[in-house]
DNA sequence: GTGAAAGCGCTAACAT
DNA sequence: ATGTTAGCGCTTTCAC
């Protein structure tokens, strides 16, 4: 009962440990016969090198920690689900730690600083206790950490946030190109009166993708009327309000045909204040989101949004981690990775003539 | 730059390293001045002893390990969430597996049998090679996997899905009885003609859902027609294929008042095709659901449905984990936990007069 | 090409 | 109450 080691493999093979962890690490050439015993051994036997033992030995546990802000979150999974992706190829294994962050500070994206501690204890947990080799940190919502993570030595990329620490590597999707593409499918589409309902105004998503609209507008030699700008804060909730208050301080000629909310939540807020308003989506008004959410699937008419690729954040995010691991040797230096997105064109926008 | 170690610290603080070993691990008294020297230099490297040393020796790596079936599908997330909740209060970690069988698989609810070895292969990785003192098996739905995880003398708990083999645990929700109280719940609104649009029939929810329905009718002194009844497939669309045709083989008197779908993605699939036909949810037809997913919220009107607890489940299992791996040491013996859910009352559902 | 043996950082007899 | 030390299962240096 008790799990057979380099030793009982070596003794059934009738040679030395050394060898056996030769041929299982191709680190020594061995002699092809001998090298035959070993590997029949083990495959009769099932043998399973003990990680535990190896990672004593080499300091490598060949784990890599998830250090995720909350789990629960919309990016999250999606972005896990890409480092799953690219770590089962390899020998790797993911160690996860879920800050649960949400519950502590709903909406307050301010406070993360003050969550530094808890941040680090966990990371230095992850790193010098647990031992992982490289730390993937999951992000809830773009943002800059500059100055929160430590520098623990080991490889750190963050994912769905930046940082611009030196020891830290990012990637994340493309706010500013993508709130530009978003706003010349509205403009291609014949609309010119938009409304725009941000995110908190003070966030750097927010802010990139007020950017990108504004691209849009300057190439189309149109300019974006500020009095039809209003701040949400990312919520369901403050999209219908925003969307409410345009609604009532619009007469039928000043009545926005577009309205593009900075995230799906708020968008499908403006739908139900749209709707409440006896209103049609989008024969009356065309409404457009962010994020791709499931949730803009299902709303009636389906939500025409910008679909960030979070699988592939993850994956390049859990490359790249390898990547400074191991194998190449050639210090991969300090990169920050933008993955583009892509507009989901569903039902919520009209062709104006 | 090399970590710093147990002899480190027994250096620094003038005592063996059994002693600090002893204070660490509270494994043996010790003079209170000499433990708190200890502690001191303790506290003021920032001393983290090395697990993974700790494991060798003890053979425990206070890791738990996570096999997710895929953790993109609809209730693992919750439940993950569920068990680092738990989790995070005890000093284990969470070593997560994700075997990402939903593209392999998709909608082919029996041919999981066939994934036996790649199940296996990451179980036996799991716990032979990460050496993780337990696992939580985190099914996509609920389904019979007796026979699959081969025993591996170590704690095994199947969160969403059951299993009759001697050696595992299982929690989950409480199919029948939800299915009896939602069902009830339209009864109680007036309804008497209600149809239902089961998921995959031969699946053991579904036929734990329609027992819970026939239930909650024969309280009623009702009898299900059978003609009421349509086979989905658990999604969206075969949800409006069921209704669609529901619709079409009703004449005004016989159409239903109601219809209960065993889950949320088919009953979205019945509004839309009650859409689709003029017909409006609730004041012509109230429908119903199961899961209460994310989007139930996001339909209009607002779905009502099941709530399953996730979080409780993931919770759960993780304490019957740690229960079952050591303190009380009197035996946990093999249990199935079934999690209550609770009926969420939104907009779809009329009352009759 | 192969093996003997040291040692990774810790715990737990065992001795004192 | 505390220290000495063997040893967990592996890799790797060094000698042959």
């Amino acid at each position: 009962m008790t799990p057979i080691t380099i030793k009982d493999i070596a003794r059934e093979a009738g040679v030395s440990t050394a060898t056996v962890s030769y041929v299982i690490n191709g680190s020594k050439p061995v002699m092809p016969e001998k090298r035959q015993r070993v590997l029949d051994v083990i495959s009769k036997t099932n043998y399973q090198p003990n990680r535990v033992a190896k990672s004593l030995r080499t300091k490598k546990t060949n784990i890599i920690g998830i250090l995720a802000e909350d789990i629960l979150e919309f990016p999250t999974v999606g972005i896990i689900n890409g480092i799953s992706e690219y770590i089962e190829k390899t020998d790797y294994n993911i160690l996860l730690n879920d800050l649960r962050m949400l519950d502590s500070l709903f909406n307050q994206y301010d406070q993360i600083i003050h969550q530094k501690d808890k941040i680090n204890n966990a990371l230095s947990f992850l790193v010098f206790g647990a031992k992982v080799d490289a730390v993937i940190y999951v992000g809830m919502f773009n943002r800059d950490i500059t100055g929160i993570l430590s520098n623990i030595n080991k490889p750190i990329i963050v994912a769905y946030s930046t940082s611009s620490d030196e020891h830290i590597c990012s990637v994340n999707h493309d706010n500013e190109n993508s709130a530009t593409e978003l706003t010349r499918h509205l403009i291609e589409n014949g609309h010119k009166r938009i409304a725009v309902i941000t995110g908190l105004a003070h966030t750097a998503p927010a802010q990139m993708r007020l950017k990108g609209i504004n691209r849009a507008f300057k190439e189309a030699n149109l300019v974006l009327d500020s009095t039809m700008i209003r701040n949400g804060d990312w919520e369901r909730a403050s999209g219908y309000a925003c969307m409410k208050d345009l609604l009532e301080h619009s007469t039928r000629d000043t009545l926005p045909t577009a309205v593009l909310a900075m995230n799906d939540l708020m968008a499908i807020g403006a739908m139900d204040a749209i709707r409440d308003a006896k209103l049609k989506v989008p024969e009356d008004i065309s409404v457009v989101g962010f994020d791709n959410r499931n949730v803009s699937n299902f709303v009636f008419p389906k939500l025409t949004t910008v679909e960030i690729d979070l699988e592939a954040i993850g994956y390049s995010a859990a490359k790249i981690a390898t990547q400074k691991l191991g194998g190449a040797e050639g210090h991969v230096d300090s990169q920050n990775i933008i993955i583009p997105s892509k507009v989901i064109m569903r039902d919520t926008v009209a062709r104006l003539k």
